[in-house]
DNA sequence: GCCAACGTTGGC
DNA sequence: GCCAACGTTGGC
């Protein structure tokens, strides 16, 4: 079981809205980026628990527990030219972009804020805190997701 | 294969 | 809206 930390910006899809989804899961869709997709793709396992984090926003934290629900497969929104996320490279022998889906898990209490993350001592070396990081999928050891979680309760 | 230019992310 | 950081692109 491995831990993660997912991206978003809840003006577009926010934790609410994951857990309003009919069947309170989402096609994690719009990963254009190699290293993430490949975190997907290659090392996350249905049952991986995941902070959904909401990013460029007022308040930037983690809003609450998600986890893995699929295995990974293609992206469809690469082959569809009318999405924001076409990939004219991509075809659908050779897909370039794989996607797993995400699946409500539980509220936390609070939401646990970027500035709260960053008083703690033991997460100094989470790669979320580190400058210049721009990833949108991360990998959190479950040290981590454990504190975070208790922070949230 | 280098690297400058450009685009994007995301906190502030 | 600014800007630092960093990924990607494309000319050579």
């Amino acid at each position: 079981m491995k831990y993660w930390l997912m991206k978003s910006e809840p003006d577009v899809f926010s934790f609410e809205d994951l857990k309003k989804r009919p069947k309170k899961t989402e096609p994690w869709n719009g990963v254009r980026n190699y290293q993430a997709r490949n975190f997907m793709r290659d090392e996350m396992s249905p049952g991986d628990l995941i902070l959904f984090y909401h990013s460029s926003c007022e308040v930037p934290g983690v809003a609450g527990i998600a986890k893995v629900a699929s295995s990974a497969y293609p992206d469809a929104t690469q082959f569809d030219s009318k999405s924001e996320y076409f990939d004219p490279k991509a075809t659908k022998e050779n897909p370039r972009w794989f996607l797993v889906d995400v699946m409500f898990e539980k509220d936390l209490k609070t939401y646990v804020s970027l500035e709260e993350l960053k008083k703690h001592q033991s997460l100094q070396g989470m790669r979320l805190l580190q400058k210049g990081n721009r990833l949108s999928i991360l990998p959190v050891t479950k040290d981590e997701f454990e504190l975070i979680v208790k922070l949230g309760n």
